[in-house]
RNA sequence: GGGUUCAUAGUCCAGUUGGUUAUGACGUCGCCCUUACACGGCGAAGAUCCAGGGUUCGAAUCCCUGUGGACCCA
């Protein structure tokens, strides 16, 4: 009877053995047959060291979702990618080298962005491959290779074809640092503090003196008009009149409109391209002839005279002096003002009328509402960030950046009358350096072109991920398999750009919602509750935490700590805490591994017991399961596991079991008992916990993985959950009673066992030593 | 300004359709090597369930108002 386990605790320098075996047994591996699950992984993108400990975290659960589903029976398409384009890689490695992107051979630029990533990359699939993710290694994708820029071209292609791209000049949100425009959903807002500035405008033909508060009074040259609002009694005699700008003298008409607000400022507000939205929707509105003040380098243009080339602050402090010397600055305020920036560049952005190729995505809202709301999303309560943001779509989507590493915009222009052309979908073009495909242009025959420069916005890439990873386009079986896909697991801070898009260009090309389910995640912040970011330091790398604790231990750490779609926070200590439960798993098992396998149809009361207690941990978890929610099973095994089945079943049976002062009828109903609980709650841990449970499985059970099984279903046991409470009640009270008379657990003590317990007295009188 | 969401021991968290004494973990403090486990066992202390009002025989739970936090949008 010695133990087929040896050592006292879990070590986790198993867990590479078990991960060699995973791998060589294709344990994972998919077959595009019977009933498919497919998971649009999220690609994560290697922006520098350390990873985030809440996105490895994210991965881990992503892994659970995959290993749950095929415990149900499923196929399941486990895709891993590493998503490379775009600003963060540019930006990295234009401070590594200290160098300018605009300034460097593009190829140049090019290659030494991706010596950066390959770096980065290798560090990020080691630690994927160590948390233990079942998804397909051998054949992960990036987003920046041949083929899937192609796909990315050639989706863009068909929706040229489809007339659903076109060009315009229009003002957009322009990052002059980074050099590029960006969409709205790259936007994010900030409280900065900044100047209010008072000026005095002179009514013409009268000493009248309006004063007009603007934070912006750089863009005095590039107004057109001044607005008060209809109710505003203030100004009702200046409506209709003209102001005269000071500094530029130039006369602007007063009107009134209902978004000047009363309460701000002095309620008049000067009107100029643009200032923000507001301004561009009122030149829009109002038909007013703009003016370009600040240019693509972030300086004022020769609109505004002796201000040009200055860049937009200095222009700033600069007027304000002159507003001072010419006396007509009435007063300075200093406010936080809600000031909208670039996400990536963190500076505020600017409004600059620019050239750019649009998507038409006004005219899918409404069809995208309706895709949307039949979604499952889990948790429920995240639907909303989807339907909010559909809500306040009011243009159209620029796509094209005036950034390097990207997938190139695939447009050639006829040299002579300038006629954009598209090439053939199906392969990967890169007009800034290849030649161009059409031999002549179907306008006006010139067989000269020239290549656009620009390259997409990386979510044009992202959004096709469900048609990438279904081989749209290229494999037309694989893709009737699986496509749509089943889910699309994400963090709840993209359901407004990567969801978003996915549905819309998915939508546009196949007509189909790309999954039937959404799986949002919280964030990781920090142990107190603080968003982690590289700039406050706070930021936890999972490589140490994972190498130290084993990723058995940190997975469950994420399944126990993490309620679906809420914060979590990190904590070392708590993942710390977590592995003491790996432990207590490890040694029920040591225990049981010493007894032998048996067959048994004469369960006890107490073996009924804790049965019955079984069936409704299993129920309970299949429910967690089916929501990806990983919390429930987590919290409920390890309460079931630790607290009841060891605690006390195994106390109460443990003398059964040895078979002292029993039958061996009744020795072969624990043994059964015993084995029948450990199998299910390992089977039920498997997708949270892989390494630890397949491990015990091989040694207790079966030569064939874990993870080769399905879920257990519950048993059809008679209820007896009612006994739970009276015998841990009963239990408790020996220990105390013991602990009182300062006897040892093992010495005889005289207590009746009440007349409700009695089918379990013959248990109860051994495991306390009764009388 | 609008939306989502949260508020329960020192910390984190559970609490299902309202129903006796509010769950568990971490931490703290005692005692204990008990033939699976000291990475353990037993026990103890620790909560105005954010505030106020309402519905009800009964509210942590439902409704209203407010306060505070997080995130999102304008």
């Amino acid at each position: 009877m010695d133990p087929k386990i040896q050592e006292t605790a879990w070590n986790p320098e198993i867990e590479k053995q078990i991960l060699k075996q995973w791998e060589d047994s294709k344990v994972y591996e998919f077959l595009p047959e019977g009933d498919v699950f497919v998971i649009d992984t999220p690609p994560p993108y290697p922006s520098g060291r350390p990873w985030h400990i809440g996105a490895a975290a994210h991965y881990a659960q992503i892994d659970m979702i995959a290993r749950t589903a095929r415990m149900g029976g499923k196929n399941v398409l486990f895709p891993i990618g590493i998503d490379r384009n775009g600003l963060p890689v540019e930006m990295y490695t234009e401070k590594k080298h200290n160098i300018r992107m605009h300034e460097t051979d593009r190829a140049e630029f090019l290659k030494l962005c991706a010596t950066a990533l390959d770096d980065l990359e290798a560090e990020m699939i080691q630690i994927m491959k160590g948390l233990g993710l079942s998804g397909d290694f051998s054949g992960y994708y990036r987003t920046d290779s041949e083929q899937y820029r192609s796909l990315t071209q050639s989706t863009f292609i068909e929706l040229w074809k489809k007339g659903l791209v076109y060009i315009a000049n229009r003002p957009n949100n322009f990052d002059w640092v980074t050099g590029t425009t960006i969409a709205d959903a790259e936007i994010a807002y900030e409280d900065i503090p900044t100047k209010l500035v008072y000026m005095r405008f002179r009514i013409k033909g009268s000493d009248v003196v309006l004063t007009i508060a603007s934070t912006r009074p750089e863009l005095l040259c590039a107004c057109q008009t001044i607005i008060v609002n209809p109710d505003d009694e203030r100004y009702e005699d200046l409506v209709g009149k003209s102001a005269i700008i000071p500094i530029f003298n130039r006369e602007v008409e007063i009107r009134t409109h209902p978004s000047a607000e009363k309460e701000f400022g002095s309620g008049a507000v000067m009107v100029c391209s643009y200032g923000d939205h507001n301004d561009v929707a009122l030149f829009r509105e109002l038909g007013l002839e703009e003016i370009v003040a600040i240019g693509r380098n972030g300086r004022l243009t020769d609109a505004a005279g002796p201000y040009a080339g200055l860049k937009v602050k200095q222009a700033r402090e600069k007027i304000i002096e002159d507003l001072q010397n010419q006396q007509v600055l009435e007063k300075i305020e200093n406010i936080n003002h809600r000031t909208p920036i670039s996400e990536r560049s963190k500076i505020p952005i600017e409004i600059i009328p620019m050239e750019e190729y649009y998507l038409k995505q006004k005219e899918s809202v409404q069809k995208i509402r309706e895709s949307g709301s039949k979604i499952v999303f889990h948790p429920t309560m995240h639907k909303q960030i989807l339907m909010n943001w559909l809500d306040s779509i009011t243009i159209d989507w620029p796509i094209s950046r005036r950034r390097f590493y990207g997938t190139e915009i695939p447009i050639w222009y006829c040299k002579k009358c300038s006629e954009p052309h598209v090439p053939e979908p199906g392969k990967y073009y890169r007009p800034w350096r290849d030649a161009c495909p059409i031999p002549k242009c179907a306008k006006c025959g010139t067989a000269e072109f020239v290549g656009e420069e620009r390259t997409f916005d990386t979510w044009m890439d992202s959004s096709v991920s469900p048609l990438y990873i279904s081989k749209y386009a290229t494999d037309g079986e694989f893709f009737k398999k699986t496509y749509p896909a089943t889910i699309r697991p994400q963090s709840k801070d993209i359901v407004r750009t990567w969801l978003y898009y996915t549905i819309l260009r998915c939508e546009q090309l196949t007509g189909k919602t790309p999954w039937s389910e959404a799986w949002i995640m919280g964030y990781g912040v920090d142990e107190h509750g603080a968003k982690m970011s590289k700039s406050k330091g706070n930021v936890v790398d999972p490589l140490p935490i994972i190498q130290k604790f084993g990723a058995d231990t940190f997975r469950f750490w994420s399944a126990s700590e993490i309620n679906l779609g809420y914060d979590f926070r990190c904590s070392e200590q708590k993942i710390d805490a977590t592995k003491k439960f790996l432990s207590k798993l490890w040694n029920v098992s040591r225990f049981l591994s010493a007894l032998p396998i048996v067959k048994s149809s004469s369960p006890t009361q107490t073996d009924m017991w804790i049965l019955s207690e079984l069936d409704r941990v299993v129920a309970e978890c299949r429910k967690g399961f089916e929501d990806y929610n990983f919390f429930v099973p987590a919290t409920s095994l390890r309460e079931f596991t630790w607290n009841l089945f060891a605690a006390h079943y195994i106390e109460m049976v443990k003398g059964r079991a040895y078979g002292t002062g029993f039958t061996e009828e009744e020795r072969d109903a624990a043994i059964f008992t015993l084995h029948r609980v450990l199998s299910t709650v390992l089977l039920l841990l498997a997708p949270i916990t892989p390494f630890i449970t397949d491990y015990l499985w091989k040694t207790i059970y079966a030569d064939r993985s874990i993870h080769r099984e399905r879920f257990p279903q519950p048993g059809n046991h008679e209820d007896m959950t009612h006994f739970t409470k009276i015998i841990t009640e009963f239990n408790s009270r020996v220990w105390n009673k013991k602990k009182e008379q300062n006897l040892s657990l093992k010495d005889m003590v005289e207590i009746e066992i009440p007349e409700e317990l009695q089918p379990f007295a013959k248990d109860l009188k051994a495991m306390h030593n009764l009388k």
